[in-house]
DNA sequence: TGACAAGTTGTACAAATGTACGATATTCTA
DNA sequence: TAGAATATCGTACATTTGTACAACTTGTCA
């Protein structure tokens, strides 16, 4: 049912990919714009990387005046799906917890938010 | 006081390193009979990947017998806590809690874990 | 001690990646 | 309607990555 086999996405085409499911819609300009300052990467840049992501199937586009418009064409939980499950198997052998320890214990989550998993998880 | 700037870790080499932190000491062989089952690579491959991860400066060796024996020369913590921020920047844009999430919707953790992290984070 | 097995070294090479310039096309504006 | 903006397209190119062969070296065992 799901169409098989997307092409691996590298690391800045994944950045630019998670930007233009932010913002729904984006023109290259768009997704420039949303790039934290501390990135600095050229329009043609940003250009080149839409265009791959096109090519692998991972966006597409509309014509709206004389720019493009990028929309995603995957949904962002299968390829998050995929991004974790990678990212897991190299760093971590597979297993989750040492990520979420890793998580947790650098302050960058909260109890609140373990609450909520909790919830999550007992669902 | 860290000496800085490690060269990037390719995904490849992530995965190699994770088995030398695992066996504390590891030859090429070993490492190879670490690899899961699915993995299908080379001798000669791994050898290259454990060749660069040593000139990039993530592992030594010294000479037993024949073989070159393999130790990690950075500690785990530290390349850890990098490619989990690159990681969550390109995908989720530096918040952790959606990751938590994702982690904690499919099954990898269970209420157990949740309530160890829990302990962690009240530290 | 001499051959063999197991290792390392040098090298290769195609594909993917990150980055971007220059040329061309198109819309807007004075 | 011509020029200024703004976009895209074609192309390029140095690196990095993944993968691995062939040749050379060195302990080891009969």
């Amino acid at each position: 049912m799901t169409r098989r086999k997307l092409a691996a996405l590298s690391p800045s085409e994944t950045e630019i990919l998670r930007l233009v499911w932010k913002l729904d819609k984006a023109t290259v300009q768009d997704v420039c714009n949303k790039l934290p300052a501390k990135r600095k990467i050229a329009y043609a840049t940003v250009q080149t990387l839409l265009r791959r992501l096109e090519k692998k199937g991972y966006v597409k586009h509309r014509i709206r005046g004389k720019a493009h418009v990028f929309f995603a064409a995957v949904k962002s939980e299968k390829v998050i799906k995929r991004s974790v499950n990678d990212f897991l198997d190299k760093l971590f052998g597979g297993d989750p917890v040492p990520l979420m320890q890793y998580l947790a214990e650098h302050g960058k989550i909260d109890a609140d938010d373990i609450e909520k998993l909790k919830r999550l998880v007992s669902k």
